[in-house]
DNA sequence: TTGTAGGCGTTATCAC
DNA sequence: GTGATAACGCCTACAA
């Protein structure tokens, strides 16, 4: 029965890699495996001789705890999961970072893991955060309609969604204002006399939607009819380009582009660029996200701002809660704000 | 002697967390552990039968193994801890892209902390990730000398240097050809006719010493003397902005500016942008990491390119080689290239 | 204030 | 092909 721990034993020792357990440190320091214990965890039923002592074997001895056994008794991690679609996205980037100093502040680790905009993807990465045995969940759902959100509330895993909701009634969330963003970007257009815009959009997930809400109602607000036709949802996995070229092709007039995303109005900026369509004297152009590039872009991009960071810890925050037991719903929504620059 | 584990499961009941043990599992089929274990890993000695019929009482039951259980026994978490200074920098999302797609290949986790630049924070996440046993480390070291390089070679961890080196002789590494960098950029402009370069540059780590070493080897080969003032390291903590301004007016008359990375040149655009000095007919611009908005920006930046991305996917690979026992010493040095667009 | 022992969930070993 | 059992490293209730 020794086998198995020698041979685990002798296959770290030859890695070199910290073999030195709890209860070397005590036999080391001459006492128990539970004094040692609760000097190495700062406990006040040490003395304070006896605490030092313990500490400085262990700091001789090279001890690292064991994050696993002391997760596997106390059935509990310090380890959040994060799910969102690309840490490549600015955006999503900077959402995860608000929530990871958030985390850190209060001694949580982030195990983050991207959707890529796979329904499946999301379940496969929630299923192995369950595996780790994370605390909670903060998620990016890829749809309103999210499979993954039902799982998480049927295992009853503390979550919170993120920059996005999904269509369940349990969800708690923190996301940006997307009805006002359609709302602003569109009215922003409206003001400067264009009638025919065209809306570049996501699709499937809940910002989309409801973004489009927005965009309508600021029409309607305005007496301009809607036309379906300029409404173009651009999946994640299309080039905007084609979209951006089709659209221009089938002769619909825009005189204005609404643009879902900065990276999005990056592709439609090079489009625009190749047809000779100057922005913004033969085309407006309104985006979304303000990130830190587009106050420099050729020309200026004007823009939605939405704190990503904040939403980020925001998130971060209301899951921190929602694990120490508070009951309470979150339902956060945080008001975007228009940065005008040269593009419209 | 009971108290411990009811609370526990308790606990975890009221919350509705997956409490459901493969000893449960195996209960409910009418099975030993052991034989629910070997069906649920897909081994071979188990009846195609039972097999089957585990699996179906594990659905049922909703059974979700526990990683940490299974990490603390086998003394592999098949996690991979990547340290990097920030993800919020592109340059380091697309390499942490690139090492988090390859890895997850291999069915390996990625658990990621940002050193800030800070030496102490690297140290702490390295020491976080050893907590939590993870199999390797991928790291970005903040300086050229670094304890926690040190640490880790101590501590027996298989790990891969990426983006920048130590000057440690055990450690591993993916990097791009920074001295390489350093000498297209300069020769770039030199071929324009620039003599006065000013080299905004980085500070510590080894991508800034060797693109400086770099430049000089280009002004040398041109016959240009050196002129120290003309190089300015800025800390990751100091804004661009105000380096820039500073050195502008010395009076060193630089003709032309050999930017870090292009997150820099957004920051030296602007200063330039508000002196109304043109890019580049008052002054050249040649920046490095080629991220995509720079095609955009005005005037579209001349950059070298760095293959991020693929960086992180050797990385990654190395690591994988060396964790399943590959001694083989990796150096791998990437070539760049340079993107001639409009400004220079 | 300190030591002893049990068990968290898993898998490898060994006997059947 | 299957089942019992011993660890992995840790923390805490209890006894001393």
């Amino acid at each position: 029965m020794k086998t198995l721990s020698r041979e685990n034993g002798r296959g770290k020792r030859e890695m070199g890699l910290a073999r030195v357990t709890i209860k070397d440190v005590a036999e080391a320091a001459g006492v128990g495996v539970s004094t040692a214990s609760r000097a190495l965890n700062n406990r006040r039923d040490v003395s304070e001789k006896t605490r030092r002592h313990v500490l400085a074997v262990a700091e001789r001895l090279g001890y690292v705890p064991n994050s696993l056994a002391r997760g596997l008794l106390l059935g509990k991690t310090k380890t959040i999961g994060v799910v969102v679609s690309s840490i490549l996205n600015p955006f999503y980037a900077a959402v995860v970072a608000g929530i990871e100093n958030r985390l850190s502040a209060n001694d949580y680790k982030t195990l983050l893991f991207n959707s890529d905009e796979h329904p499946e993807q999301e379940f496969a990465a929630v299923k192995m955060l369950m595996e780790q045995r994370v605390d909670g969940v903060i998620l990016a759902p890829v749809a309103a309609e999210s499979v993954t959100v039902e799982h998480l509330v049927d295992a009853g895993i503390p979550f919170v969604l993120v920059a996005r909701t999904a269509s369940h009634p349990m969800a708690d969330y923190v996301v940006c204002d997307d009805f006002a963003i359609g709302h602003l970007a569109t009215k922003a257009l409206i003001d400067k006399g264009h009638k025919r815009i065209l809306m570049v959009n996501s699709v499937g997930n809940s910002s989309a939607k409801l973004r489009w809400e927005g965009y309508r109602a600021a029409l309607e607000e305005a007496g301009i009819p809607y036309d379906e036709r300029l409404v173009r949802p651009v999946s994640p996995f299309e080039p905007v380009e084609n979209a951006v070229s089709e659209a221009l092709d089938e002769g619909l007039k825009p005189t204005a582009i609404f643009s879902f995303c900065d990276y999005m109005a990056l592709g439609i900026m090079k489009v625009l660029r190749e047809r000779r369509i100057r922005i913004p004297q033969d085309m407006a152009l309104i985006s979304c996200d303000n990130l830190d590039f587009t106050a420099l872009l050729d020309p200026p991009l004007t823009t939605i701002h939405i704190p990503k960071y904040e939403i980020g810890v925001e998130a971060a925050e209301a899951l921190l809660a929602k694990i120490e037991g508070d009951e309470e719903r979150r339902e956060r929504v945080v008001a975007p704000s228009l940065i005008e620059r040269g593009s419209v």
